[in-house]
DNA sequence: ACCTGAACACCGTTCAAGT
DNA sequence: ACCTGAACACCGTTCAAGT
């Protein structure tokens, strides 16, 4: 687990430390239960006052915009394993990478629901990350249609709009939605239709 | 386009037309633009007093809710044409019935933002036409696996997983995301994989 | 340089007065 | 019966004072 933050001016340790409280307390309180926690309960939970909340984010998007940006990270770094991978097939190697990035969204409710939000103003902070994503997800998706294992019609655009449906069904077990089903439905509809 | 609604007791004529009024006006706030319209504005629009809008709907979600119940009464009467439908093949009826119900859905963005925000709060105002939901799409479902049409393993409540999925994509073609595209994806991922 | 928390502003909700 | 809108309560945000 290396570091996900290359701020451009570092922080004296105490202010560092509070950022990852705040950002540790966030992802807690808005994932289980509370998916409506005050900025007041965050502080508390992360043991600061609200104003130190507002120095590091300047609104509440801006906190859930930097859960967002953090989950790009990650997301990107398994397209680049996959990328490198070269004992898969190009299908498999991009499947594996939706397989792993669902399971990692799957256990962050938190940003989840940031990501549901539709906020472009939340979407905003992770811009830089988006387009690497884009970029990634074009690579595994030109390989596959190279290999002819991809549907002629599917464009690289369409990996996060997939795993946008797919996260927008998880956490909802007890109607009996199976994420890990709903993607390898999915999964299979990428396939070819010859 | 018949009546909606069947309130057990008759309200007065202004009563009734307020109720039309705030949620056409809800529905339209909420819809373009304004995700985080207020009461203050929807009552505004609706030309009533905000103690309207609250003598309606006791709160803010039992607003969105019965956006939602609507929505699937409407839902419902597109399956209920598919199972009366004996001229499709059963998965074709099946598929027709929600590409009809995506399409609707598409232009009544207020509900689809509703549906998404995953309070069950607002779930729990339609919970009867939920269940009816299930019921009808058991019939389809049911149906499509006699005739060999559907993925062995798809179940009834795969349903509005899928549905809820491609709705979650919706209003984002700026970013390259065409809901019809996901949609046939889904549905083609829906086939029996032999 | 960063932190604190009381004070302020905004919006969801209530309720006394009106028709 | 139903409507109105000023008043209240709650929570996001600010900022003067502190370290």
């Amino acid at each position: 687990m290396t570091d996900l933050l290359e701020t451009a001016k570092p922080m004296r340790a105490d202010a560092r430390r509070n950022r990852e409280l705040i950002l540790a307390a966030a992802r807690e309180l808005l994932g289980s239960e509370k998916a409506d926690a005050q900025i007041d309960e965050v502080a508390a939970r992360a043991g600061v006052g609200v104003g130190t909340v507002y120095r590091h984010f300047p609104d509440k998007e801006a906190l859930l915009g930097e859960l967002v940006r953090e989950r790009f990270i990650r997301f990107n770094a398994r397209l680049q394993e996959a990328i490198e991978d070269e004992s898969a097939a190009p299908f498999d190697a991009l499947a594996g990478a939706l397989r792993r990035n669902a399971a990692e969204s799957a256990s962050d409710a938190a940003t989840r629901r940031a990501l549901m939000s539709g906020s472009e103003r939340v979407f905003a902070h992770a811009e830089a990350e988006k387009e690497e994503f884009l970029r990634l997800a074009e690579v595994l998706v030109g390989r596959a249609h190279r290999a002819g294992e991809l549907r002629e019609d599917f464009v690289a655009s369409d990996v996060p709009m997939v795993m946008c449906g797919v996260c927008s069904t998880m956490g909802k077990r007890d109607a009996g939605w199976e994420w890990e089903r709903h993607l390898e439905l999915v999964l299979r509809g990428m396939r070819p239709s010859g």
